[in-house]
DNA sequence: CATCAGGCGAGAC
DNA sequence: GTCTCGCCTGAT
């Protein structure tokens, strides 16, 4: 069991802020249960506290990095423009939010799902691709659970059986990325080491991902914090409150942090459209 | 019944 | 390059 305390850090608004689609909380309310890097693990949180369970050597390796721990989310909403009473807001709002790194190749199918979908059936479609695709595992209290589907493993699902995951016409796009990859026609190392910009060109090859999913992708696999990706809310947040353009120049390579923040804003007090 | 959900691909121009 | 259209499916 590992305890730490930050102010920065709320995995229940983690949980709910649509970046992870295999977190889901628990009945008694401050503990969510996570699916990620193949391991099982549970989150409980009092106030400030936070435990994690699992050891110190597992949280070190893994869960340091993936709730992003080492970045000064602080500092980081130091920098924004008191002025932007828009962006106050939504900030103050989803204080304790933070910008996971995840893996890349869920990260990949995830987004592809999530296209003009909700994020309770993204859950669901994802819950289901594990279950028919995954590989079982139990967790060290005796949980079963999924492991998220290798690629091989999807590139050997006929559309048609993709089809009763319940993803309709993303469907082909999965089978199509899955099969890309498997071939090297991308290659999931190398994304790993490229900037942004790179990056973002070698996703746009995948079958299903466009613009929008690419920046997804590089924000919550690659941490390309530049990334800002542009869904509905973004651009009717943008429309509505930013009529002279977004002030990116002031949130270099923070910029896709704050959209999450607008994002989840957005998500739970919807402005009116144009 | 129509519209929308964290868009994208294909084709027309 | 920009524009339009069709698309699985469940919720409202």
């Amino acid at each position: 069991m590992v305890t730490i305390t930050n102010e920065n850090f709320s995995i229940s608004k983690i949980c709910k802020s649509g970046q992870c689609f295999r977190m889901n909380e628990m009945e008694d309310g401050r503990t969510v249960s996570l699916i990620a890097y193949g391991r099982y693990m549970e989150v409980t949180q009092d106030g400030n506290t936070i435990c994690f369970d699992c050891s110190w050597e597992e949280y070190d390796r893994i869960w340091k990095k993936y709730f992003d721990m080492e970045t000064d989310y602080a500092e980081i909403m130091s920098g924004i423009d008191t002025e932007d009473d828009y962006l106050v807001s939504a900030v103050e709002y989803g204080k304790g939010i933070r910008i996971l790194n995840q893996d890349l190749w869920e990260m990949i199918i995830s987004f592809i799902v999530s296209q003009q979908n909700n994020i309770k059936r993204i859950r669901k479609c994802i819950s289901l691709l594990c279950e028919k695709y995954g590989e079982k595992k139990v967790a060290a209290n005796g949980m079963e659970y999924y492991d998220f589907p290798t690629p091989k493993a999807l590139a050997g699902a006929a559309v048609e059986d993709l089809y009763a995951c319940n993803l309709g016409y993303r469907s082909r796009y999965i089978h199509e990325t899955a099969n890309s990859i498997l071939r090297g026609d991308v290659d999931l190392e190398l994304l790993q080491q490229m900037d942004y910009d790179a990056a973002k060109t070698e996703l746009l090859k995948l079958c299903g991902i466009g613009e929008k999913v690419a920046d997804c992708i590089c924000l919550f696999a690659l941490h390309k914090t530049d990334a800002f990706p542009k869904d509905t809310h973004i651009n009717k947040v943008l429309a509505t409150q930013y009529q002279e353009g977004f002030p990116f120049e002031k949130y270099v390579n923070y910029s896709g942090i704050l959209q999450q923040y607008i994002f989840y804003y957005d998500l739970n007090f919807p402005l009116r459209p144009a």
